[in-house]
DNA sequence: ATTATCTATAGATCTATAGATAATGC
DNA sequence: ATTATCTATAGATCTATAGATAATGC
C-alpha cells in the first residue's frame, strides 16, 4: 500500500493538520498517536515512518499553529495599522475564540502543556512567541511608540490576552468568561 | 492495617496537599493515582476509599491550592494597602515562582488543563478566581476606585500575570522569560 | 530495489475494583 | 463489628517496534 512520494508528502503534511487541531482541543496528553492518524485516514503503525516521536509532532503541530495564527495576526493589523493592539484584541477575545481552542491560539491552548514538555516543544513556543511579539513591534513603532515601549507593550499585551483566554475557558460560568474578556480589552490601550 | 478516625483524615489531607503539588508540576494527565498515594506513603488501592474518582481528587486539589495561595495574596495586600496591584506583582513575577509551579499559582499550572476538565473541577476554578478577584477589588475600592473600575482592572490584572507567568514557563530561554514578566509588571497600574 | 504504509504485538502505563487483613471503636 | 488500608488484578489505554505487503521510481 506504498503511495506516490508526493502523497506521502501529502500524508506527512495531513497528520501535522490533524494534530496540531486535536491537541490545542485536548491537550498534548489527551491525544494518542492512533487517535490522530486515525483522524489523517492512516493507520496507527504509520506514523513512525513520518515522526520519530510523539514530542516530535508535538513540536511541529505547535508550528503549524502558530504558522496560522500568525497570519490572523498579520492581516489584523494591516487592516487596523492605527490601533494595533486594539486590532488583536477584538479578534482574540471573542467567545468564539474560548469556545473553539481547536482552531484558536497554540497559547492560550498548549503553553500549560508546552511548559512541561521538552526543549524542542518549548522552542517552537518561544519563535511562534517571539514572531507575534514582532508583529506588535513594528505596528507600535509606527503608531509612534519608541522601540522599548513597544517591546513591553507588546509583551504584556500577549500575556494579557493569553491569561484572560485561558481563565475565560477554566470557568463554568459562560458570562464570567465574557466579563474576562471584555476586562483585558477594557485595559488593552489604543496604541 | 487500619489507622484510627483522625490519623485517617490526615491521610486523606496528606493525599490531597501532595496531590496539589504534583498536579501543579506535572498537570492533572502527568500524575498517576499510584504515584500520589506513593509519595503520600500510602498504596495506590486506598485510593478508592478516600476519593470517588481522580477528578474529584483534581477538584479537591485545585481547591487546596487555591486557599493556600489566597493566603499569600491577602498577606501581600495587607503588607501594601496603598498599591495593591504592584503588592500582587511583585511576588507573582518572579524567577522563584515561574521556575516552582509546584508550590505556586494553581492558575498559571493548571487552567489549561482545567479548561478540558469537568465541571467539578471548573467550579474551583471558578470560585479560586472569584476569590482572589474579590480581595484586589476590596482593595483598590479602599484605595479611591469605583466599583466598576475596581472589577475590571482586578479582572484584567490577574488575567496579565497568569498570561505572564504561563508564556514564561514555555520558553527556553530564561532571560525572555524574565523579559515578559517585567513586561507584565510595567503595565501593571500603581491602583 | 526501494519505501510508504499496513497488521500485529510488546511492554509499560493508567483508572478502578475485588477481596483480604488487621486495628479501631463500640 | 466496623472500616482504613493492603495486595492483586482486570481491562483499557499508551508509545514504540517488528515484519509483511504492495506500489512507486529507478
Amino acid at each position: 500500500m506504498r503511495v506516490s512520494r508526493e502523497q506521502a508528502e501529502k500524508n506527512r503534511a495531513a497528520v501535522i493538520d490533524v494534530a496540531s487541531r486535536m491537541f490545542r482541543g485536548r491537550g498534548f496528553d489527551g491525544v494518542g498517536i492512533a487517535d490522530i492518524m486515525k483522524a489523517a485516514g492512516l493507520t496507527h503503525g504509520g506514523f513512525y515512518g513520518q515522526f520519530e516521536s510523539k514530542e516530535q509532532l508535538e513540536a511541529e503541530a505547535s508550528r503549524a499553529a502558530f504558522a496560522r495564527t500568525w497570519k490572523r495576526w498579520q492581516g489584523a493589523l494591516a487592516a487596523e495599522p492605527d490601533a494595533p493592539l486594539q486590532a488583536v484584541a477584538s479578534f482574540y477575545l471573542t467567545k468564539a475564540h474560548r469556545d473553539h481552542p481547536e482552531t484558536g491560539c497554540a497559547f492560550a491552548a498548549l503553553a500549560g502543556d508546552a511548559a512541561r514538555s521538552g526543549p524542542d516543544v518549548k522552542a517552537e513556543f518561544e519563535s511562534g512567541l517571539e514572531s507575534k511579539v514582532a508583529l506588535l513591534e513594528e505596528a507600535l513603532i509606527s503608531s509612534g511608540a519608541s522601540p522599548e515601549e513597544a517591546r513591553t507593550r507588546a509583551l504584556a499585551t500577549v500575556s494579557t490576552l493569553v491569561g484572560a483566554l485561558v481563565l475565560a475557558r477554566a470557568v463554568n460560568d459562560k458570562s464570567l468568561g465574557e466579563e474576562i474578556l471584555a476586562s483585558a480589552a477594557a485595559v488593552v490601550p489604543d496604541g
